[in-house]
DNA sequence: TAAATATATGAATAGTTGTTCATATGTTTA
DNA sequence: TAAACATATGAACAACTATTCATATATTTA
């Protein structure tokens, strides 16, 4: 049982449940991975950033075909793909006068898999 | 090659890549899908609920002991809890005064470590 | 039942973010 | 080189969000 009820490590006591407090910050990663994290999960947190990523899967595309194919402007398709770069989920090159987006590597497509796996369980 | 000189499907003709445009939407999920997705990568682009998620790897933690192996408030711990626990992320059990929380599934730590895996890459 | 403890929640605020608009940069073509 | 085209970017604004503070709800204990 978690909490003794003579003998509260939780709350009442001084020493807060000091080896559990322990336990859980010795599996803590460092702050900054934490924060990096976080960014990473960030940039897949917008429906436009995930849909500009679905447009990707199967083949590289230029700015124009994506904003064209998702209706939405050119500027706000440039940003998101900013976003995008920065956080290393897209590759892209340039062709000519346009610029050919592609997605950076496998994580992708897990992380977005497992996500929709979460969602479609219940 | 993507663009042909002389015929550039992208960008300067009317129709704009019609059948890339097609292939793109067909593979694209529902909007209400998209926008669950979205939602729920938001969840984890937070440092803090990234926090509270590695404290419940171990085992299930009452809500003040998460506020204090975080150095959080009790009402900001709670007020993230809401959220871990609308997507789901987390299940909860009272227990006298104490409720208790625990991660609600597996994909919880495959979702964190593939974005783990994506960060330490480079 | 009253007091104490643990958790939840509404309102307010400061900080963040996505889109739009205007414009700059970069590439090709006439 | 000038014009046209494709993309990138800075500024501004509206919408959203995490925390704090005060307080409500729920459970246990005296």
């Amino acid at each position: 049982m978690y909490h003794h009820e003579t003998d509260c490590e939780c709350c009442e006591s001084i020493q807060v449940h000091e080896d559990l407090l322990q336990k859980v910050l010795a599996g803590m990663p460092a702050e900054e991975e934490l924060y990096d994290l976080a960014e990473l999960f960030k940039v897949f947190g917008d429906s436009t950033r995930i849909r500009i990523l679905y447009a990707l899967f199967e083949e590289e595309i230029c700015v124009c075909d994506l904003a064209a194919a998702l209706s939405m402007t050119q500027s706000a398709v440039s940003h998101q793909l900013r976003i995008l770069k920065q956080a290393k989920l897209v590759r892209f090159r340039r062709e000519g006068k346009s610029v050919l987006y592609s997605l950076a590597d496998a994580h992708v497509k897990t992380m977005i898999a497992q996500g929709v796996e979460h969602i479609r369980e219940d």
